[in-house]
This record gives C-alpha cells, sequence and structure tokens, in this order.
DNA sequence: TAGTGGTCTAGACCACTCA
DNA sequence: GAGTGGTCTAGACCACTAG
C-alpha cells in the first residue's frame, strides 16, 4: 500500500506480484471466488503490470491458505476472462491490455484496413480440401462446380486473431496464396472480380480445443463468431465465410444508418 | 443404434440416458476430454432428447469408471458450451435446443419484430438510477441535464435472454414502465419522438456472476455484447444501450447492402 | 534436473430440491 | 431424509520449459 512507483529493474517482470492473505471468507461465497476476487483486486488495480508473472500456483496456495485446486479453478476463470494467460512449464502472466481492435463496417477487406492504421496482418493456411459440388450446402449458381475450403489462421501483429474458413469456387480459389494479403483481396487482383461483403450474422460461442490450439487461448474462452456471405457486384454469391475471432481483441462496429 | 423412435412414455422424460461405456482413450487426450466427446456424440446425436435428465454425476464417474470431479469438469464444459444445463439439488439436463433468435437488421425493435412472430418479450426492471448530467460519460446534447441508468432483463418466451443496460436523458425515460413492451417503443409511444438504431458494435466476453446469475447461466458462458446508440429521425443521440445476450439463443444478423 | 502448470484420484462435507 | 450438484482438501503423477 505504500505510494511508491513500479521502477522495476531492467528486463525485471516480476514487480510486485500478489502474495498470499488472509482472506476475508464472507458466507455463501465460494473460496475460489474469494481468491479471484483478491487476485482481480491486484492485478486489475495496476499493482502489476501486464506481462508480470505471477507467483506459482503452488505458492498461492500456500499464501491463501488453500488448495492448489482451489487457486487452479480460480485462475482458469481469469483466464477464461482474458485477465491472465498460462504457459505449460513456465508460469501464469498478466495478460496484456485487451486493445480491441475495432474493426469498422468498411467494404474494404481487415488486411487493408489495418494496413491503413499500420499494422500488420499475416494469413496462415491451415488446411485447403476440395470437395465436389455436390457436397458442400452452398450454392454458386455462376460458378457450378467444384469448391475449396480454405482454412486459415489471421494474425493481427504477432498475435493470433481469428481462425477463418471460406468457402468458394474452386475456380476462384487463390492459388499459391502466401498470406500476405486476404483471399478476397488476392482473388480481386487475379480475376478482376471485386468482392463485396453482404450479410453478416454475429453470434458467440465457446473455444473449442482445436480454436485454443490455433488462437493460443484456453478452450471454453468466449469467442466472437462472424459468418456471412461475400458476393460479386451484382449480388451473386461468392464465398461463404467464417470467422472464430478472439474475443478479447476485438470489436466489430457497424453503421447501421447510411 | 437400433431404430426404434423415442417413444417416452407419458410425463417420462428419462429415455436412454448415456450410461457408461469402457473409454477408448488416445495417448495426449486428456480424460475429461474423451468423456466430455462421449457424452457429447451421445448427446447431439440425438438418442437424448432435449430436456432428458442425465444420470448424476455419481454414477457417470461410475460407468466410465474415472472419478467425479473428472466427468464434473467435462459438464462443466459441456455447459459453458449451452449443451447441457445444470440445476443444483436436482440434477443436469440436456438443453434445449438452441434456436437462435435471428435478429434480421430492421429499424423496428426486438419485441416488435419478435411480437410478429408470435414471440413473447417481457422486461423486467433491475435497477434504475438517476445520475446528474455531470457524472453520465455519454453526452445528450438536446436533452441537458439528468440522466437515467435503466437496467432491466429481457426474456424471450420465459427464458431469460439478455440483460440490457440503457442510459437516457431524465426527460426521456419512461415512468411507471410495465415492461410489456421495450423502452424505446414505450418512448415513442408517450413522446411522439422516433427513435433510430444507428451504430452497432459486437463483442463477446465471458458471463459474471452477475450476468449468470440474472440469464440462468453458468459464470463463463460466452456472451454476446452488443453496444450502441440510438437516436432521433435527425440523427441525435437519444440513449446509449449494452446488451449482455446469452450466445446461445443469439445470432445477429445485418445486411451490410443496402 | 528443477520448477511449473495439467490431470486425476479418493474422500469429505455442504447446499439445495423434493417427496 | 434421500439424492443431487457445488465446493474443498491432500496427495500423486505427468508434460512441458528452461537453465
Amino acid at each position: 500500500m505504500n505510494g511508491e512507483g513500479r521502477d522495476v529493474g531492467p528486463g525485471a517482470r516480476e514487480s510486485r506480484p500478489p502474495s498470499g492473505t488472509p482472506l476475508a471468507r464472507r458466507a455463501g461465497v465460494a473460496l475460489y471466488e474469494e481468491v479471484k476476487a483478491d487476485l482481480t483486486r491486484r492485478l486489475v488495480a495496476g499493482e502489476s503490470p501486464p506481462g508480470v508473472k505471477l507467483p506459482s500456483e503452488a505458492s498461492l496456495a500456500q499464501g491463501y491458505g488453500t488448495n492448489r485446486l482451489t487457486v487452479r479453478r480460480a485462475l482458469a476463470d481469469l483466464a477464461r476472462g482474458g485477465v491472465v494467460r498460462t504457459e505449460h512449464g513456465v508460469g501464469t502472466f498478466v495478460r496484456e491490455p485487451s486493445v480491441r481492435h475495432r474493426i469498422d463496417d468498411g467494404q474494404g477487406s481487415l488486411s487493408e484496413s489495418m494496413a491503413e492504421r499500420g499494422l500488420s496482418v499475416v494469413h496462415q493456411v491451415i488446411e485447403v480440401t476440395e470437395e465436389p459440388s455436390a457436397t458442400g450446402p452452398p450454392e454458386f449458381p455462376r460458378w457450378p462446380g467444384a469448391t475449396v475450403r480454405l482454412r486459415h489462421r489471421r494474425s493481427l501483429e504477432d498475435t493470433p486473431w481469428s481462425l477463418s474458413e471460406a468457402v468458394l469456387p474452386a475456380a476462384l480459389a487463390p492459388r499459391d496464396w502466401d498470406g500476405t494479403e486476404s483471399p478476397f483481396t488476392r482473388l480481386t487482383r487475379d480475376t478482376g472480380i471485386a468482392v463485396r461483403r453482404a450479410r453478416r450474422s454475429f453470434s458467440a460461442d465457446a473455444a473449442t480445443a482445436d480454436d485454443a490450439r490455433w488462437l493460443d487461448i484456453q478452450t471454453g474462452t468466449p469467442l466472437l463468431i462472424v459468418t456471412g456471405v461475400n458476393t460479386d457486384a451484382e449480388g451473386n454469391d461468392l464465398a461463404h465465410i467464417q470467422h472464430h475471432t478472439r474475443a478479447d481483441r476485438t470489436e466489430y462496429v457497424v453503421n447501421l444508418l447510411v
């Protein structure tokens, strides 16, 4: 509680980790909730800047005079809430400030609008599967034939940001995609077809184990799910897209009034 | 796997609960993930229609030949994912079909568009606080003076659906609001001012303990967070709104092309 | 190899619901 | 009071990371 600044030594990232205190237990409130509240108080209160390593679970448990599992439960909740981040075999850290990347609605692609702000976007292809036209649920009247399912990961500033999927006619799928631009920017460059973002649908869901692995988050963490359709200038469906986006880094802004 | 129908007896809700099987463990996959996968297989595969009560945690644990805590961990994940629902002292149940209420973008209020589909919407006032104009962050140029913060819960078909907050000039806040219509529908009826939905921002977050209590869900469950501004016909800000919406029941559809 | 988080067990007690 | 989910403990072992 002394008013000294956070004068951390060179390279030091350990400044003032929360240590144990006797918890004031209230009737009807679970112990792990108390631990969670106490940790939140200490972390959010700013005593521990982002990146600070928390004491080990064992020592936290000892400090609180409780079981390690109780501490783990509190930490798991905080991780799902985006307050801390755990690394297996390394430790638990205060999360970087959840800078929410505002994605203002516009007809430009994400990569383009981010580039305008000096942010780097990288796409990494995860899986490309080609399916005969019969199987895919979406229909592409003007481009009959096989469809391609393109799974890729988008990263912003080297941080995993979304797990995305695009289903589009094989004839339009980019070849030798290097990921420096969006697949649709590439499509326009290759074919001259203008891509327009049409319907968008928003929901949320818990991260699956697969989501978690690719997005470097914990299973169960809330994701913003954006699905939609891209069309050409005439309004014909070009592609069906789905993004599983890290909610702690995303805010999708739409202007309903034009 | 037999093809019989789900001829449940009168009042019976117990048809074919998943019982224990020896789990095929795979290297590197946690036991609770296997349990989760097995339960999901059985439930989603349709062997157990919504509302069916699962066996108790103790008997599931015995059936799987594992510890109760392992089963609990699997069930907690499924609950966060909206697959099952637990009731303290009663049991665990397969969730009602996650009918995603599509909220097509339109200028009508939620209550109105839902009423058109024969769905009932009920608003329940949780808290009304009046604040002097100086404190509230939003500014309402045309209506100076105190602002009112209106917290309410919206339920669809008797199911909690969103925890909502509206901040608007005290002069416009509805008096004696009975909750049968949206506060803004009421505002239009009272004052004749047309309310337009302007900017909307979408994100997701984990349910806090408070969210969880009001929405009848589990802490940590993903919520769709919709914030925005309502304006009058001239585009002046009328109110700032925020909805914490149950993601398992929501899909917010926006048409970007007009 | 030491330290960390990840998983799992066995058992206990409590809080809640309902017959 | 029986049965259910909710919490908590003590202790064990594993998987991963880094010096």
